[in-house]
DNA sequence: GATCCTCGAGTTCC
DNA sequence: CTCGAGGATC
């Protein structure tokens, strides 16, 4: 069927309107239209050119879902190379940067106290230029010597070439080695923040962009979880999603990976006159309908680049994107040609790098270690390394599933990261680097520790050694546990002299370290007379504790910290807890049928029930709290999440002052959370709660609220 | 029955 | 901090 002008009017009318959608989601980020609508405009345009063939053209929105597969990609040559910037890592790195600068543009070396605007135009009238030098503007003094530079962050993705005729996307090539890399021109046709058509009135004959193609993390996140549920295999992270995606010889694959654009340089314009700045440049591509980096800046001298480092540092972990550092760029475009190049790398740009926060190593081996409740964990031990400024040499696999999952073996190369900048992770393996020698892990039969079977229920992850408290590991993590800080809070008692004492089987339970005395004491490695006398006193001062905390202590299966309170208040002693059946112990908040098992199955065992006589004989007494009757309260019956390093309480004062009034203090935030009290540091919890729109206070607002 | 909210448990390094 | 899972809720 021949096209109608009135269809291809129609046409015409739903690309633009669709495209502008498009621009105003990805790329200002700030959505036009619901996403039911922009689905309804989009089938109407498909139908129209399924029922119009002849109307179809590369750049209609409908072609981002992407082409059919081809065979291979062909190389393309880049009419000018994609180089790699130079590398600074230290403050002097980036001093020396502005020092060969100054040198390359005929500045002096340093403006010095004494000498004003002096040396620049001394400088200026030598190099013989002709156009206003950017420091030569109304402001006055030191700062009108500084070299003016544009500054942005690093996206950690892909570097592409975007090239456009007569303001039309023709091709898209990948960096390669540089001077030639591959046509992913129909890959990235489906990446939605890159414009098909350049927008604006005065479009150029001829334009090249450099830019990165990256995934942001909330969607890497998203895109993991359903490749999760799906049971497909996972991205190590969105650098790697993000490569992998663009290099898919399957369009359509591409299309339905979640990838953004993002331009940061002008390679060739033809038609109309260069801008002046790099901080136009990236001005004007905004202007054709490219995203660039919100977090772009103009910045003076070597004091601004460093000023510029350390904001984006701190942002750094709340930007939508990965970032490896920052890039800094003579900002005036003349200068950037003046200083050239010097073997591959421009001279007038650099890259300011931040610690790496992921970093490749190797599994020298996967050991297993036995907790308090008898769960073998896998542990990696890692060969040494630097990772975000500490070592890391042991890294948790959690349990068996997670190392089949990720499939990591023994002697493998790995990529480690610490999640939430604390905890080294295994992020994934590399299997390209595998020599055939790797041995896959398996969990051991038996115990390593006290030779008992290890059983896996069917529906549980983690495997446990039946050995129970014949096992010496669970013996001292249950004593441990029960000296712990928010247990009977026993100074000293930790993991070197617990093991010494269970070696020597001194303490078999917590009920026999009420039986040492400093002789017991004295005889052990690094052990005092005075380091004894303190451990015997911590003893016996721990004896006055508060039921919660003794039932805590215990360290019954399930029951944590906060169930113990429940449990405490509810029954008011510890016999009368004992003395309750299944029934009664779920009337408990929080106490379910699987619970309400774990507590009687504790108290049926005939030796759990002998500790706890002889604790009691012993005199450990577990007062019952009286609650203060704190109705009138303000903060009675609202829900806390503490985040962050508070100014003067540590998280648990803080705690312990809301509870004390009748507030309840919770470890998740979500939307049944009144507060979320936020000191310095603050991490995911203070971002969840600005996402929920939970209120977020400070200590002080904490202190007003307590005061009424 | 599905979904959301919490809690419990295990872990690293300085 | 993260994961897994128990309990509550709709």
């Amino acid at each position: 069927m021949p096209a109608s002008r009135e269809a291809a009017d129609k046409v015409r009318a739903l690309r633009a309107e669709i495209e502008r959608h498009n621009h105003a989601y990805y790329v200002l980020d700030a959505p036009t239209v619901p996403d039911a609508e922009y689905d309804r405009l989009f089938r109407e345009l498909q139908a129209l050119e399924a029922q119009h063939p002849g109307l179809v053209s590369p750049e209609s929105p409908t072609q981002r879902v992407g082409a059919r597969p081809a065979p291979e990609f062909t190389q393309v040559t880049h009419r000018t190379p994609m180089l790699s910037l130079a590398n600074a890592f230290t403050e002097e790195d980036v001093a020396n940067f502005d020092r060969r600068v100054r040198e390359g543009l005929g500045l002096p070396p340093r403006p010095l106290p004494t000498e004003g605007g002096d040396g620049g135009s001394a400088a200026e009238a030598a190099s013989g230029r002709n156009t206003a030098p950017p420091w030569d503007g109304p402001a006055a003094g030191r700062a009108l010597d500084e070299v003016e530079y544009a500054a942005e962050p690093k996206f950690d993705g892909l570097a592409i070439s975007l090239t456009y005729e007569q303001g039309r996307f023709v091709l898209g090539a990948t960096r390669g080695d540089g001077y030639a890399g591959e046509d992913v021109t129909g890959n990235l046709r489906t990446v939605r923040s890159i414009p098909l058509r350049l927008q604006g009135e005065r479009l150029p004959g001829f334009l090249e962009v450099r830019g990165e193609v990256l995934m942001l993390r909330r969607d890497f996140e998203r895109m993991n979880e359903r490749a999760r549920e799906a049971e497909e295999k996972e991205f190590a992270n969105p650098r790697n999603a993000a490569a992998g995606s663009v290099r898919q010889l399957d369009p359509r694959i591409t299309a339905k990976r979640p990838l953004r654009f993002f331009a940061y340089a002008l390679a060739g314009l033809e038609g109309q006159p260069m801008p002046a700045t790099h901080a136009e440049v990236l001005e004007r591509l905004r202007g054709w309908g490219f995203p660039v980096a919100a977090e772009r800046a103009v910045v003076r001298g070597a004091a601004g680049l460093l000023r510029y480092y350390g904001e984006i540092g701190l942002r750094r972990a709340a930007l939508p994107y990965d970032i490896d550092g920052v890039v800094y760029k003579v900002n005036r475009l003349a200068d950037q040609e003046r200083l050239g190049y010097v073997s591959r790398a421009p001279r007038f740009a650099v890259a300011h790098k931040y610690p790496a926060q992921e970093e490749l190593t190797e599994v020298l081996d996967i050991e297993v270690q036995v907790g308090r409740t008898g769960a073998i964990t896998p542990v990696a031990r890692l060969k040494p390394v630097l990772v975000g400024g500490v070592t890391v040499t042991n890294a948790t696999l959690h349990n068996e599933d997670e190392v089949r999952r990720k499939d990591i073996r023994i002697g493998d190369a790995v990529i480690v990261r610490r999640a939430g900048d604390v905890i080294p992770e295994v992020v994934a393996a590399i299997p390209e680097k595998r020599s055939g020698r790797e041995r896959e892990f398996v969990i051991p039969k038996h115990c390593p520790v006290c030779g008992s079977g290890v059983m896996r229920l069917p529906d549980e992850a983690i495997a446990r050694c039946t050995g129970g408290l014949y096992c010496p590991a669970q013996r001292k993590q249950a004593i441990l546990h029960f000296a712990s800080r928010r247990a009977l809070d026993i100074e000293g008692l930790g993991e070197k002299l617990v093991d010494q004492l269970v070696d020597r089987d001194l303490v078999k339970s917590a009920a026999d370290l009420y039986r040492l005395d400093v002789a017991a004491l004295a005889g052990l490695e690094r052990m005092g007379d005075k380091s004894a006398q303190n451990i015997v006193a911590a003893i016996e001062a721990s004896k006055d504790t508060t039921l919660a905390r003794l039932i805590y202590a215990l360290g019954i299966r399930n029951v944590g910290e906060a169930t113990a309170k429940d449990l405490a208040r509810h029954f008011g002693s510890l016999a009368a807890l004992m003395a309750a059946d299944a029934g009664a112990l779920q009337r408990v908040n929080d106490v379910g049928p699987v619970v309400a098992e774990s507590i009687a199955g504790f108290f049926a065992e005939a030796h759990n029930r002998e500790v706890i006589a002889r604790l009691e004989q012993a005199g450990v007494n577990g007062r019952a709290e009286t609650r203060p009757a704190a109705a009138v309260a303000v903060v009675a019956g609202l829900t806390f999440v503490l985040t962050g390093t508070l100014p003067r309480l540590t998280r648990e004062e803080a705690a312990a002052l809301i509870e004390a009034q009748g507030g309840k203090v919770s470890g998740s935030v979500s939307k049944k959370t009144d507060y979320v009290v936020a000191g310095a540091d603050a991490g995911s919890k203070l971002e969840k709660a600005r996402a929920l729109g939970v209120a977020v206070i400070d200590e002080d607002g904490l202190r007003r609220l307590l005061n009424g």
